[in-house]
DNA sequence: TAATCCTTGCAATCCGATTGCAAAGTTTCA
DNA sequence: TGAAACTTTGCAATCGGATTGCAAGGATTA
């Protein structure tokens, strides 16, 4: 079993060859990326079958969704371990030049009052600005 | 003049039969509101027209959107002064619930750090979870 | 092998958002 | 005042991302 249908089967997520080539994308990407940039090196692949796939993975938590402001859902691969509960909060830098998103996984978020009686499950924290290459 | 065409002119938006409208129903909302929920409150107004308004609104920082995760942008007033900087952080909690998305003016946003040599230029922060109503 | 289930691909559709254009309304200035 | 210039509005059409229905292909189980 190679190392891609390992990451799938730890997921229970069916290794089938579409699978296999877009969580290989996946962990080549070091950005967040977009399902029309996936679609883009898949020249060959049905866009349905692309969406279908995104969502197996986001519903075993294989990988997440990020809302950086563009209007554009972008995903990124969840940690190993990561279940996307609240306490393993994910943080993004938005770069409005380039547009890429970067997952800022060192970065804390630090707690924050919410009003009484509001229940807490999930927190998203879009950073927008200028990243290090486009300063 | 009235205290509508004042909010309007405050931003140097001139203030017709429509903008009027628009600003009324937003002043009266306690929560932020969708396109598509304030469409369905003028019934006789065209789409297009309600999303230049918006654009116009935005434009001239009357208004600010909101990114709550739903994948449909909502908007809200700015708070008097607000030029929607940094500075001027927008904390919003999202109910999973009743899907209403709620400012929360009175939530200080902590400092954050950021990777080195990234300049930062605004920051989206959303809370999901349940309201006081839906726990 | 037959029955079943899951996955894939195609076509069609939905819906939010945008664009072009012409009509209506407003402003400007001679 | 009235003609020219500009702005706003409404309609029709379009765009593009996302979804749905359905049938074919592939894998799984008994």
């Amino acid at each position: 079993m190679t190392e891609l249908e390992n990451v799938l089967q730890q997921r229970n997520i069916k290794p089938t060859a579409m699978r296999l080539l877009v969580v290989e994308k996946l962990l080549q990407q070091k950005y967040a990326i977009s399902h029309k940039e996936l679609a883009e090196q898949f020249e060959n692949a049905d866009n349905v079958t692309l969406f279908r796939t995104l969502k197996t993975f986001l519903e075993h938590k294989l990988i997440h969704t990020i809302d950086d402001g563009t209007g554009v859902v972008k995903y990124a691969l969840c940690q190993s371990g990561c279940n996307c509960k609240p306490s393993e909060q994910h943080t993004h830098f938005h770069c409005s030049q380039c547009q890429r998103t970067f997952c800022l996984t060192d970065t804390e978020i630090p707690n924050i009052n919410i009003p009484q009686n509001f229940k807490l499950e999930g927190i998203n924290l879009v950073l927008k600005g200028r990243c290090d290459r486009c300063n």
